[in-house]
DNA sequence: AAAAAAATTCAACGACCGTTGAATACTAGT
DNA sequence: ACTAGTATTCAACGGTCGTTGAATTTTTTT
């Protein structure tokens, strides 16, 4: 089976160039002649390989949507096996929804932040965001939520879904590392400074679920 | 000068279609014929007032800019009358940094979620994002860290430009109302509930700040 | 009412878009 | 070596893109 190694190496290259100009440009801002260019192969073998632009796209969310999703879930229940009784603290909870992405920047750098910045880009367009963030990382945020009321007990739903949106937020965006720090901080704060960046927002963002989740008790 | 109305007229309806635009479907993925046809105008009437398309979304962004920037910083200006001796709190700070936000959807809700939907856009870009925002936000972003700084004495910058990272990534999210917590939570939260977010955000914001900011002094 | 200026329309430019069908090169099993 | 099937290239389709210059209508000034 040769040829369909072969194969798959083309699609690869296609989904990599595709990846990385989508990441840059958005799917509007980029053509898929710019894609199969960077792939250095022909137009029309983008038709061969996938459906459609759309579909192209839709390819390149879904190939790394899994190795995070089953990372981030591994790690989850890691963080609940080592506490057989008692619940895990929100730190440990958020930390493995964080770690993975460390992890993986920190194994190849280049291309999981380009995957990061698709996210952030998806994450913000009311458009595109709706269907395909609910498809492939809800059911797994849920899986994370569940686990934060057992940390929060007392915590109102409502809470829980709004201190989660918060994180959201603050997390796509800081993960992109769109350098809107640099600028703003003049150098102080650099993006990718991921040592920083896990110093700092577990705590952050733990700090805020337990500020909500104390309202919720009164 | 009904000459000069009826032109401001015009260039206004083209604001205006081209911010709903833009803000669905993100710069690339409109033409400027559609946002013409939207305005009920002539294709060419676009490069009568504006130089380009991409000059038409620089002013699209700039309109409202200078609106927003002017309310929060009287807001700030506000809270820190209220304290002409000590520091105002940093929920205070953060509430002048989002009121103004709540006071706008309030007087048009479709006109300014349309503005933050853009915000979020560019700000989660890593093209677009680093010149506009620098240029017309970050200026009375700073005026605002430097007001937080007075409240969490002894906070390193590093600390208080990470916190506002966090903070301006939860707050993008939240106020372009992409929908996605109404999927998340399964209907118990809504992204346009403004007084459940007014009532969550600064606590869970200022938290974090405060978080940080213990950590920072040891 | 005539002239000047501003606002708007018309028609078109070359370039690029996503996509497709048919022709060709390459590889697999026999 | 022959064949079947897979991977890739070639050439082109209609359509839309951003942009422009000249003609025209509408308003302001004289």
């Amino acid at each position: 089976m040769q040829k369909a190694v072969r194969k798959q190496q083309t699609r690869d290259r296609i989904l990599d160039a595709a990846e990385e100009l989508f990441a840059q440009r958005g799917y509007e801002g980029v053509s898929v002649r710019q894609i199969m260019s960077q792939a250095g192969a022909d137009v029309s073998l983008a038709y061969y390989h996938f459906k459609s632009k759309r579909d192209l796209f839709d390819q390149v969310m879904l190939r790394k949507a899994d190795t995070l999703n089953a990372l981030r879930l591994k790690a989850l229940e890691a963080v609940e096996r080592r506490h057989p009784d008692d619940a895990p603290t929100v730190e440990e909870i958020i930390g493995a929804f964080t770690h993975p992405l460390l992890e993986l920047l920190a194994e190849d750098h280049e291309e999981w932040q380009r995957y990061f910045q698709l996210i952030a880009q998806i994450n913000s367009s009311s458009e595109w965001g709706g269907e395909l963030m609910t498809r492939y990382f809800d059911p797994l945020v849920s899986r994370f939520i569940e686990a934060l009321r057992k940390a929060l007990p007392g915590c109102s739903d409502e809470d829980l879904y709004w201190s989660y949106h918060f994180l959201s937020g603050a997390l796509t965006l800081t993960f992109a590392e769109t350098g809107r720090i640099d600028n703003l901080s003049g150098g102080v704060c650099r993006s990718s400074d991921m040592h920083s960046i896990n110093e700092r927002m577990p705590s952050f963002l733990a700090a805020g679920f337990r500020a909500l989740a104390n309202k919720s008790r009164d």
